[in-house]
DNA sequence: ACATGTAATGCAACAATGTTGCAAATATAA
DNA sequence: TTATATTTGCAACATTGTTGCATTACATGT
């Protein structure tokens, strides 16, 4: 498993207690966390700002990933290491819990799209029932 | 081609000016529109809450669907009639003009979800350059 | 361990958008 | 034309995104 200090190292970067909070939080769950829910019990730790912008630089490089639900709310997940072909980034939406998951590879994309037109990256969202919800709401 | 009032009738929905308007831009336009692309010349005609509340309206009707992007930002187009098996939306998004297609029946997705996860509907933005961009920017 | 330059933080402030309640105005059906 | 339910505009507030700037913390070389 790798360390939060190795994922900082890698992308030069420094290590602050922002970074590290954020990327633990992540590394310990398996699914995307919206901003509130990586604060958690501590959402007074770091200033609104500072954790604003510590989302950005994570993103920048490369670290983590912004998923935009279809309710405009936000999640933000650990990049994955292997990247596919058609930059494909798919992620399952519980209706009911609001649990978000990557489905790393598990997912196949194609359009035609207009001619001339380029693709640079995909992104979908599937909106559903997870297993749980599925069985309790039927 | 579908009138305004056909549309509004079809609903049993009352047709009000607000309606119209966005309506008849959403018509015109062979693209998704954001609030205020829809506004266009006239940003004062209606209230901000009442364009709001029209828009949740046309929505809740399955007379306009929303297209949220990656950039937090929102589109909105009317619906096509006929309904895709697996609930499929897909829009191309161009970084450069940002401009939003929705891309009827063109587009082909498939997921293998976990055990008894349940999909009810399928949005994709994919984010590239359209043909004039491409041709400018290369 | 310490000084130093660079980068990150917290604060204030503002913008944009989402959201609700309520009184006044309006659309439709009789 | 009138009655009634719906829609509108206004005020107000919540949430989130965003910038500038002075202060503080980090990592490097000594």
């Amino acid at each position: 498993m790798i360390t939060v200090e190795e994922i900082l190292r890698k992308q030069d970067l420094r290590g602050t207690a922002c970074r590290r909070f954020i990327i633990n939080g992540l590394l310990e769950s398996d699914r995307a966390l919206s901003e509130n829910e990586l604060k958690g019990d501590f959402p007074e730790l770091f200033d609104r700002v500072t954790f604003y912008r510590t989302l950005i630089t994570l993103e920048e490089h490369g670290i983590i990933h912004k998923i935009v639900l279809n309710d405009n709310s936000v999640k933000y997940a650990l990049n994955s290491h292997h990247q596919n072909e058609n930059n494909l980034h798919s992620h399952f939406h519980c209706e009911e819990c609001d649990e978000v998951l990557c489905l790393e590879g598990k997912t196949r994309f194609e359009a035609e799209l207009p001619d001339n037109f380029v693709s640079h990256s995909v992104f979908v969202v599937i909106e559903g029932f997870c297993a749980d919800c599925a069985s309790h709401i039927k």
